[in-house]
This record gives C-alpha cells, structure tokens and sequence, in this order.
DNA sequence: ACCTGAACACCGTTCAAGT
DNA sequence: ACCTGAACACCGTTCAAGT
C-alpha cells in the first residue's frame, strides 16, 4: 500500500541550496535538510545517495544557474565589452551566493562535485567572446587565462586574502582591462618590439 | 608529579600536514594524528584548541614553505623573467603539495585559515617584481592580476575543471607570457592605440 | 603538568518494520 | 513505494581520575 510522496528530489535541492547559503556547508546537514522538508533523516536516502551525491545537485544546478547569468550577459558586438561585462557578471554572481559558488570549483569528494558537462556549458560564453577576440586557435588558452584570473580573484576576495589594503573593485577593473587590452596581441612578439624603457622601482607600498 | 612529554606541538602538525597529503581533508582526524604521534585523542588538547585550530596551523606553514619557495625563485635582473619563474614556482609548489596548498586559500571556520600577515608575507615577492614592472603606484594591481590568475588557474586545474582538452602547460604558459607582456603598459591608452583589425570568429573549437 | 578512559552530543548511513 | 524508529560506526570534544 503505497503512501503519498512527502518531499520531492527538487524541494530536497532547494532546502540544501537555501541552508548552504545562510549557515554554511558545515552546518548542511541531512537532519537540518530534513528538517525543512518535513521528513525524517533517512528518508532523504529514498532520493539522493549521500549527502555528497546532495550537494553534488545543488553544485550542478548553481553551475547551470551561472551558465544562464553569463549567457545572457554577452552579446554585444563588441567582443572587449562582452569579455569585460562576463568578467562582472561572473564576480557578482559570485558575492550574491558565495557558499554556493565555492561549490563549482571546489574540491570534496567526486560525488560532490558538478558534472564535467555543466562545466563546459559554462564556459561556452566566455570562449565565444575569446575566440572571436583572439581567434580560434588561441580561444580555448584565452578562455582559460581569463576564466582562471576571475576565479582566482573571487576566491581569494571571498576567502579574505586581499588584506594589503587599496580598493578591491578598483583591483578587478585593473585586471579585466588589462586582459581585454592583451588578449589579441601574440604576448611574445609584443614583448619583444617593446621600447619602453622599464621603471625603476621605487619600494613597495 | 608531571609525566614527561611524550609527544609536541612540532609532531603533531608534522603528523597532520602527513595524514593531509596523503589521505586528505576529511581523513584528517583527531585519532589518525594522534596514532601517529602516540597519544590517545584528548591528549592533542593540551597542545591545539581544536581540529580548526589544528588545520590553521597547518596552513600557517604551508604559507612560510611557499613564501620560502617564491622568495628563492627572484632576484634576476629581468622583472618579466622573473614573474615568470614566481608563477611556475606557485605552480610547482601546489602540484607537489595540492592538499596542503588548498588550504590556503580554502574558505573553513576563522581558526583553520592561515594569518593574514603570512599572507601578506607571502605577496611580497611578487609585489616587488610589480613594482619593477608598473611602478609602485599599481604594484598592488598588478599583483593582484598575477595572483589572482595563477591562484584560479592551479586551483581550476587541481580540481579537474580544466575538461574541454587542450595542453594545460601550455595554456599556463600562454597565461604567463600574457600577464608579463601587458604589465607596465596602461591598458586602456593601448586599447585605444590598438590599430589591428579584429580576427572574425570561426566558430569555437 | 601531561595523559587517559569514559562519556556526551552529533554526524552519515543502514535496515527491518510499518503503512 | 515511501516513511519511520532504532541502531551502528565514527566524529570532535570534555572532564574527572590517574601518574
């Protein structure tokens, strides 16, 4: 005699999604889950396989909500525009929901982490606007420089690490400017025709 | 009537930062440090805090060995050169310790994460290659692009989310050479110089 | 002053028994 | 077919009792 379904697979991800972002991955807990959901503890094993395999769902389905946010943040026609307006799109999406965008490029068990193939949806805006700026060949290169450079500099706002003082913002529009500008122009033959003599240093601030 | 010592703080981040590369995060627990050092598990509470606490001080000398590493690997005559080899070196260094080298910058509870003036210890090689590059008045910036992108790409790269193929040396060294030839020229001035036509996109490989 | 066994609260997870 | 209580193994951590 089968008993009415208390919960869904979706209602459980949108319970993870929403304790993950307000007490922390620590405090996501299958009894905190179930909680919210109105079941008991072991009935969420009916629908996801671990708690890993959980947070896995909630990993995908940020990574497909980014993918959205990016994918409709280009389209302009110029393609150094669009690589700058990716690269803020990219970091607001990041301060609006910080525990759930540490998720995409975390590390954690396999289960855990967003499939391969959401990740290369993802990235298919920015190797759009790379490819046309850099050409096909070097686009996949460019994509990854970009793509790292954001991430990295999210991350490393996120975790406090920027502690050296100087405006933050100013430090993000410093570096999309300065790929935007280089990305294009073969680095080693540029690097070779320079003629500006090279400043002296004057201490470190 | 005191007992002697039978085990030191010294021991056990040593036996922690050996369980952390070889078994990883969450194998990292109270009783596998303490087997190893000897000790039953309440014993390591006369010497750290807490497992957070522990962590932290793992992290603090991952830090110390990476600012070792990156300080031995400057000091040529060519700043671009040398941001080159502190970027491989980063590099190096997270490829030979990749769970040690995450939690520097992991997110983790406050008493897990290493202090901001290691950090800030760390950054001074690069800051001073920066500044030789930009001139202090951007030195920050600039190290903070540089940072930022190697951070992201080995972080990326550790974490497998480097799948569309590709060589990823080579997008490394494609990132590198990029990075070293665009610092020390304003970018939005060579934007505007920029007389190139624009390659036209052929699609995304 | 350090070390230990015992205990506590809290996890993720399994499973037989219910409906 | 889903749900539940009970149980298990395993955590981090505390503490009174030993030496």
């Amino acid at each position: 005699m089968p008993t009415p379904d208390r919960t869904s697979l979706e209602e459980i991800i949108q319970a993870g999604r929403d304790i993950l972002e307000s007490d922390g991955l620590a405090r996501l807990t299958m009894q905190a889950v179930a909680d919210r959901v109105g079941v008991r503890a072991p009935s969420l094993y009916k629908r996801v396989a671990s708690r890993d395999d959980l947070i896995g769902y909630i990993a995908e389905a940020t990574v497909h909500d980014l993918t959205e946010r990016l994918s409709a943040a280009v389209g302009g026609s110029d393609a150094r525009a669009d690589l700058t307006e990716l690269a803020r799109t990219f970091r607001a999406f990041a301060h609006e929901r910080p525990a759930s965008f540490r998720l995409i490029f975390a590390f954690g068990p396999e289960a855990s982490r967003p499939s391969p193939a959401s990740i290369v949806e993802a990235s298919a805006p920015v190797l759009r606007v790379t490819a046309e700026l850099v050409g096909p060949e070097n686009a996949l290169e460019a994509a990854r420089l970009v793509t790292a450079w954001a991430n990295g500099f999210v991350n490393m706002e996120l975790s406090g690490a920027f502690n050296l003082g100087g405006d933050v913002n100013h430090a993000f529009e410093f570096g999309i400017a300065h790929l935007a500008a280089t990305l294009g122009v073969p680095a080693f033959r540029r690097a070779a025709r320079r003629s500006q003599p090279r400043r002296a240093a004057r201490g470190v601030p």
